[in-house]
DNA sequence: GCCAACGTTGGC
DNA sequence: GCCAACGTTGGC
């Protein structure tokens, strides 16, 4: 099983909305290595820490797993959409996506500053200076040192 | 294939 | 709102 951390927006979606939902589809990722890690490396069941991004302060917000297989990100055909991508085909997709299923909230929230100053979180990518990738591989190690602080 | 210009992310 | 750190684009 692999560990993962997805960072959204709260203001876009965040983890109440995904505790509404239930499921959601991690659409209008267009990032190429992000959406490598979906399309090649993700298995249903991996556990993924849901991270809240321009937030004030910005923090590990809850849990949740991998619910589905990749597969085409339906907002790159919409022509209305704002990801609309002209140069990809339903023959040939250019973005990959998978579904994300709620596990649980976080009674506390990690905030980034207490993962920087952590020496057990050290290494984790979303501490390292100008970290801009929104998913990103988290060691089995790190992610469950989180669960045993947040849950 | 290089690289300058430009756009975006996201912490602060 | 600032800006550092990247990613992307496109001319050459």
């Amino acid at each position: 099983m692999n560990y993962w951390l997805m960072k959204s927006e709260p203001s876009c979606y965040s983890i109440d909305d995904l505790k509404k939902d239930k499921k959601t589809h991690w659409d209008s990722i267009r990032n190429y290595q992000a959406r490598n890690f979906m399309r090649d490396d993700m298995k249903v069941g991996d556990r993924v820490l849901f991270y809240h991004s321009n937030a004030n302060p910005p923090h590990v917000a809850g849990f949740a797993k991998v619910a589905s297989k990749p597969y085409p990100d339906p907002t790159q055909f919409d022509k209305k959409s704002e990801y609309f991508d002209p140069k990809s085909t339903t023959e040939n997709p250019r973005w990959m996506l998978v579904d994300i299923s709620y596990t649980k909230k976080c009674k506390e929230p990690l905030n980034l500053a207490d993962i920087k100053i952590n020496p057990k979180l050290s290494g984790m990518v979303v501490a390292q200076r100008g970290s801009r990738l929104s998913i990103q591989p988290v060691s089995q190690k790190h992610f469950e040192y989180v669960e045993k602080m947040c849950l």
